[in-house]
DNA sequence: TTGAAAGCGCTAACAG
DNA sequence: CTGTTAGCGCTTTCAA
């Protein structure tokens, strides 16, 4: 008699393949990954008997044998900053052409959560991780060393040596953003910075800032620089709190786009006319910048690119050895509204 | 003679720590995955071999022989919307409280790259299948069920049999903002909708409007229904285009935020008061709108809770089986001052 | 061109 | 509580 009890959906594998298609498992993987050394009889009756059943290789059964794994791993400081969704949007792009596959961690700017998600990057085998910036934990180096896993950073400010980074110079590009304040005549200048711990880009811009001051002979007022998450209202919270010192800037530096566009809008509620009295300045070239009234004066970052490139770079380091060389791309000032002649 | 050959760096196995704790493998893993089982000292002592051979293991083995890769995957239409990355943040957030890593797909709105993506995430074993919306080629839904794979969808509108969604009414909600119009004395009421083509979210917020209409008695003008791709400048030539329709709305309710901004943008441009001569609703209710001047009324969409609760519910189906239910969470009117009395 | 067979590193019975 | 061992499903020599 018939057992009718109803069989529990066992998965089809490779043998059942073989097996439907008379042929050895070994022809069955080789016409799946180096079809070309298959005869093209042999390779369609495999194909299509794959068809029919529906077979879904085991990408845990080909990581273990192949010791590869097609996916790469991005560790990210948050989601919810849209020039870091760029970047993504650009790596998975690539990615995605080559096959892989990316698996994403947010750290949330906590150097000890990143190394936790690096380790579990590393568990899942990841081909290579991507890497926000050049400061990161001195676990975290190690874990990637001794891994010897195919590494790169973007955003970051040099041609570092330990890790390939295609970044920008965030230095000079404050910099850039200084010399043209100042050619408008401006002297009291502050900043409201990102949090500079821990964040290297942030701290170059920053630095960029008071290095421009520098050079212009200009003063550097501790009490006009302030360092502030990066979210609207925290950006008007500094304006406020900005104005209210014994120094009056008539310029603001802002350490990224978002905090500048909070910024604006509290100067519009306290009717402190933008650029009339108060020059401001974004950072990243948000793509909303440009519409706003007045448009934001703002540095273009290169994201989605440096996302693009890391990725390409990454595929053929894993395909080819090409060993991955660190470059700075362009960060252009955007001259818009927001920045005019001192009051 | 000794071999001066530099060895491999062959990755460090349970063997190794085994045979350096002294113990047998199954206790290292024992000890790794269900620690309460293993003696006190025994623990101890292969925990620290771990950690001084800096073992990591390999998710690839583990997968193999467990069944489980302890990976999610997300198939997301874009990165380059706030509202996905919100509901992304929220959903990454509770995976990786309970260690899960995230790995996403972007689809670009295309549906047969959809189904590629998603058979590439089953090869790579996922747990768990998160998607936007109910609507999938069959293919897909063919994939999901024979795989009988975890699967949550968010965003969609309906208690959905097939797949168990988490999401809002948006045709409700496109209703209340019509009800909202109309209770200000609009009754020529046009829309600037998302492309509706495969995508159920667009599709049932044009309808709502629809309905809605209906349901007060007010024509619909076809000419003053488009559709159109979420960006500013999508919506800001969805305007221009409005404005030179024969029948001239008197308010204009927008698929999201971002061509609800775009509008406003252009109406700035073109002098056009909002709200006096044009009333404008958005959907979404992302970071910025509140700031705008004049703020947009728009629908608060439960983005970020959506991909938390996404998360949950797959969490406890993957340790307990338990059923996912179906959902619909609460979609609010935010009425601020884009929309007013007709002119 | 193809097949047989040896692992890849781990989990989970099973036996002790 | 712990050790032995049989796979998990594939890739990749090695032979044929």
């Amino acid at each position: 008699m018939v057992d009718e009890t109803k069989p529990v959906e066992r998965q089809v594998t490779i043998e059942d393949i073989a097996e439907a298609a008379n042929v050895g498992i070994a022809t069955v993987s080789r016409t799946l990954n180096h079809p070309e050394i298959v005869r093209q009889k042999t390779r369609d009756k495999i194909l299509s008997v794959v068809q029919e059943l529906g077979y879904i290789r085991s990408g845990a059964a080909r990581a273990l044998a192949s010791k590869q794994t097609f996916t790469v791993g991005a560790l990210i400081p948050t989601m919810n900053n849209a020039i870091f969704a760029a970047s993504i949007a650009g790596f998975e792009r690539e990615l995605s052409k080559a096959n892989y596959t990316l698996l994403i961690t947010v750290t949330n700017y906590d150097r000890d959560q990143e190394t936790i998600q690096l380790h579990k990057l590393l568990e899942h085998g990841v081909d290579a991780v991507l890497l926000i910036g050049l400061e990161h934990s001195k676990r975290s180096y190690t874990l990637l060393n001794k891994s010897n896993c195919c590494v790169v950073s973007i955003f970051g400010s040099r041609r570092s040596q330990k890790i390939p980074n295609i970044g920008f110079d965030n230095k000079k590009a404050a910099e850039k953003i200084v010399d043209h304040l100042v050619s408008l005549g401006h002297q009291r200048i502050g900043m409201i910075a990102g949090i500079t711990r821990h964040n290297d880009r942030a701290r170059d811009r920053k630095n960029g800032v008071i290095k421009a001051l520098q050079k212009h002979n200009l003063a550097y007022h501790p009490s006009l620089f302030i360092e502030s998450q990066y979210s609207h209202p925290h950006g008007r919270e500094a304006l406020k709190h900005l104005i209210h010192q014994n120094i009056k800037p008539t310029a603001i530096i802002c350490g990224n786009d978002v905090l500048a566009m909070g910024v604006l809008f509290e100067a519009d509620a306290q009717r402190i006319k933008v650029p009339g009295q108060l020059s401001v300045t974004g950072f990243d070239n948000l793509p909303i910048t440009g519409h706003l009234k007045p448009a934001l004066t703002t540095i273009d970052v290169p994201s989605e690119q440096m996302g693009a490139e890391a990725a390409k770079a990454i595929i053929a380091n894993l395909s080819s050895e090409a060993k991955i060389k660190s470059r700075l791309l362009e960060a252009k000032l955007l001259i818009r509204n927001t920045t005019g002649p001192r009051r």
